[in-house]
DNA sequence: GACATCCAACTGGGATACAAGTAGGGTACG
DNA sequence: CGTACCCTACTTGTATCCCAGTTGGATGTC
C-alpha cells in the first residue's frame, strides 16, 4: 500500500485546519472565514463548509449563522466535564477487560513508563504529556470496544493542547506522577485487578481539578 | 417565545430524514439519493447533503462515494459496544453525583417505576421502553456532566430502534425487570449510595447481551 | 446460452452564482 | 456634540451547474 490514499478536498480542509488549531497557529477567537479558507487552500467554499460543521461536531469551532465560525475555548467546566467522561471510560475499560487484553499491558506500560522518564530527563515536557496519554489510553485500549475508544480518542484530541499547556504547571513534580503510574504497573505485573481498578480511582481522584489525566 | 424557531434547510433535512428512520419507514439497507430527498423536501441538493453528511457522523448513515448513502444496520457488536459504552456512563453518574443530585432522585425513581408498571398492565411496551430508558438516563444525570449527557443521549438515540425491539423479546418476564428496578429504589430511598452502585452493576450486568438496559 | 463490451443513466463531489442576513462606519439631522 | 439612520462590505445559506466515477442493462460476439 505504497499509493497515497486520495482524498477529498473536504477531508483535506478538515485536516488543515484541525492541525492549525493544534498547533496553536489559530487561536480561539479566531473568526474564520470560508472565503479566506478556500483561499489559501486553493479550493472552493463547498469542501470548506464542510469541514467547518465537521468541525463544529467534534467541538473545535462554533458556527454562527451569517457571522462566521469562531475557534472555541475551552471552558473550564468543559475541561473538567471531559476529564470526568475520559476517567469513566477508562475505569470501564479495566473492568471490561478480559484475560486476553491483560496479557500484554504490564510489558507495554512498564516500556511506555521508562519512556516517560527518560523524557523527563530530557526535558521534553511534550513528549512526557504524549506518553502519559498513551498510557492512560492503553486502559481503555483494555475494553476491546472501539466505541469507546474513538469517543476517548475524540475528548482527548480536544483536550490536547490544555493538556500540553497543563504540562507546564505539573512538571514541578513530574516524578510523583511517575511514581502513581508505578503503583498501577505493579498491580498490572502481579496480575491484581481489584487493587488495579481501586489504585486508578484514586489516581484520578488526585489529579481531578488539573485537567490533565496522568 | 411563541414564534416558531427559524430554522435553516439543513436542520429541517436532517430531522425529517432522522425521524424517518427512527419511525421504521426508512429501513436498513435503504439507499438514499440526494436528489431524491431534494425533491421530496423541495429543496436544493446542498442542504441535503449537510443532513446527510451530518447522520453519516452520528452513525445513522454511510455514504459511498458516487453511489448514495446507506441506512446503516446496527450491527451485533455494535449493539453489544453500545450497551458497555452506556452502562459505563451510568456507573460513572452514580460515582460522581454529589447530594444535591441525588436529592430528588428516589422520588423521580418512584414516580418513573409506578409509570412502568402501568404501562406494563395497559400492554403499552413501546412506553414501557421509553419509561425505562428515562430510568436508566437518570443516572447519567447525576453526574451534573452535559458532556456526558449528550454522548449518553446519542447512544440511546441510535439504539432507539434495538431497544424497542427487544422490548419485545423481553416482555416475556417484565415483573423481573421492575423488581430489579425496585431494589435500586430501595437503596436510592436508603441512601445507600455504596449498595446502589453494586445493584446497579449486577443489574447491568444481567442485562448484558440483549442490547437493551433496563 | 455465456460472456465481454459498451453505453446511458444515474450517483455524489466540487465550483460557481445568487440570495439573504449582519455589522460597522459614515452621514445627516436634531 | 449626540443620535438615529442608512449604506456598504462583508458573512453564511442555498441553488445551480459541471465533472468524474459507478453501475447495470442492452448489445454484439463467440
Amino acid at each position: 500500500m505504497s499509493v497515497a490514499q486520495k482524498s477529498s478536498a473536504a477531508d483535506r480542509a478538515h485536516a488543515h485546519i484541525r492541525a492549525a488549531i493544534m498547533r496553536g497557529e489559530l487561536t480561539p477567537g479566531r473568526m474564520l472565514s470560508e472565503n479566506e479558507l478556500a483561499a489559501t487552500l486553493s479550493m472552493s467554499r463547498t469542501p470548506v463548509r464542510a469541514a467547518l460543521t465537521r468541525l463544529q461536531d467534534e467541538g473545535w469551532v462554533t458556527i454562527y449563522a451569517q457571522r462566521g465560525a469562531l475557534v472555541r475555548e475551552l471552558t473550564a467546566d468543559e475541561v473538567r466535564e471531559s476529564a470526568e467522561t475520559r476517567q469513566a471510560l477508562e475505569s470501564a475499560g479495566i473492568r471490561l477487560a478480559g484475560p486476553a487484553q491483560r496479557e500484554g499491558l504490564a510489558a507495554r506500560l512498564a516500556d511506555n513508563l521508562d519512556q516517560q522518564e527518560q523524557a523527563l530527563l530530557g526535558g521534553d515536557v511534550p513528549g512526557f504529556a504524549v506518553l502519559a496519554m498513551r498510557f492512560h489510553r492503553a486502559f481503555v485500549e483494555l475494553s476491546a470496544n472501539s466505541m469507546m475508544l474513538s469517543i476517548y480518542d475524540r475528548l482527548q484530541d480536544r483536550q490536547y493542547l490544555s493538556i500540553l499547556r497543563s504540562a507546564d504547571r505539573i512538571s514541578s513534580d513530574p516524578r510523583q506522577t511517575i511514581a502513581e503510574h508505578r503503583i498501577l504497573l505493579g498491580h498490572a505485573q502481579r496480575g491484581d485487578w481489584t487493587a488495579f481498578a481501586t489504585a486508578l480511582d484514586e489516581h484520578q481522584a488526585r489529579n481531578h481539578g488539573h485537567g490533565a489525566t496522568w
